[in-house]
DNA sequence: CGGTTCGTTGAATGATCTCAAGTACTGTGG
DNA sequence: CCACAGTACTTGAGATCATTCAACGAACCG
């Protein structure tokens, strides 16, 4: 399943935080200058990295967060038969391993899967920014409660519904959140994981998943093509995705 | 799956001052006396509560965080069907409320199952009180760290495995966390909930987990009783929950 | 003691998986 | 640009697992 594991490639590039500061959902705009400073200080830009390459190692010890400035990734788990299991995916803006905050090492792997930059931020020390300025706890806080109820939320989701709500749930989150990272609302979703591991993350079999991509399309839900799906009925989708 | 509420075993059995004789135990252990004494001085004792009390309703303003002091909780959160779907259950020690943090309401309810002493800690002053001390912050971010893993790690095991597998590692979690809290080692677990919710915690039907109860019996690991179960084979039960 | 809810059991249905082919895309070297 | 090999994706048919529907038994509570 691990198929080229190329080497890191660190390239060091300074940077200042002109990639974060055009986004709203950046950790930075919570801070008034004097505190974006200080954090600028330690983030480093990283890249480009490739598909395949892999950030960090489940069991490394854990020291970084990263911020995806560009690209895409996915995280995943081994089951104790040794399976690899996808457990989400990161696209640009969105905040890469707080899963292993108050752990001492890391509890997945994160994989590149297509041209990324990311922002390293020491943990440690962002951590230590964070204890002495509220509005930065809070925006930390506030991510890490919106991870934990997306999981819980998704995890009931899975628990009850069936393949088919499934897929139109994560096919509208995907569209959900490209649209507030780039605020366009096009419906053409670009793949850049395989269909694999999408299989994989919705907890089906790659022919389970095939089959009920296939229904959609008749149904005249979604068109689904080799590396995009193109979502033709949003009031559907979202429909599923109801609270 | 159910690793869920494990993370916080962390917590420590430790009885200092009167004031936090038994309430609040947990998050104070990381306090100095002059900090202790300011947490001690918001928290609230409540109770004692009864089976089906509802202690918060979802899409209530989320203002305060509970600790168990005695007694055990559900919290359901509801499928757009209007159907409640449990989420979680929580035992004494353990910290209720988190994944309400960063948001304005509760995502949940959370349903009292027996007769239950819980401590309020007002959220605002709580969270005030961790932005100004590093010790408290780090206690508060550990959880919700394990929390954020214990989602994901059972979310994939929920995706994976069988009924079977899942009851067995829902049973040997509930096994450990009373170990956890109470020291004692007793293979016999008390059944405070319904096994309705058990069932529907599990992703299951009540119907299914009957049956696969008496196969669990039947191949002589437990031994189901009807608000107890008693573990006979806890290595085939350890055996489904390593990683 | 009845009524009600909770839990169990059985048989039939349905969803997803497994196994086994077949087809389409991707990258490589000629 | 094409042929090729390797991988990803799709499709079909049968097996497996969980659900549904229906009925019954057992505990709880007035």
């Amino acid at each position: 399943m691990d198929k080229k594991r190329r080497p890191l490639r660190l390239v060091k590039k300074r940077q200042t935080a002109e990639h974060c500061t055009s986004r709203g959902y950046c950790l930075l705009s919570a801070l008034d200058p004097g505190h974006a400073e200080l954090l600028n200080a330690i983030i480093r830009t990283r890249g480009p990295f490739r598909a395949g390459d892999r950030i960090y190692r489940h069991g490394e010890p854990f020291d970084t967060l990263y911020s995806v400035q560009t690209g895409s990734l996915k995280t995943e788990m081994a089951t104790r038969e040794g399976r690899a299991q996808v457990s989400g995916f990161y696209f640009a803006g969105e905040l890469l391993g707080t899963d292993a905050i108050g752990a001492r090492t890391y509890p997945s792997d994160a994989v590149v899967l297509e041209q990324t930059w990311l922002c390293a931020i020491p943990a440690r020390q962002f951590l230590d920014l964070c204890a002495g300025n509220p509005a930065l706890q809070e925006q930390l806080l506030g991510r890490m409660g919106d991870r934990i109820r997306a999981d819980e939320y998704g995890w009931m989701l899975n628990r009850n519904e069936r393949a088919e709500q499934r897929l139109m749930i994560f096919l509208h989150d995907l569209y959900q959140r490209r649209v507030v990272r780039t605020g366009r609302r096009t419906t053409v979703v670009e793949l850049t994981m395989r269909k694999e591991d999408i299989a994989n993350y919705l907890g089906l079999t790659p022919e389970s998943l095939s089959r009920t991509l296939r229904k959609l399309q008749e149904a005249g839900i979604i068109d689904s093509r080799l590396r995009a799906i193109e979502l033709l009925d949003l009031d559907a989708l979202s429909a599923a995705d109801e609270t």
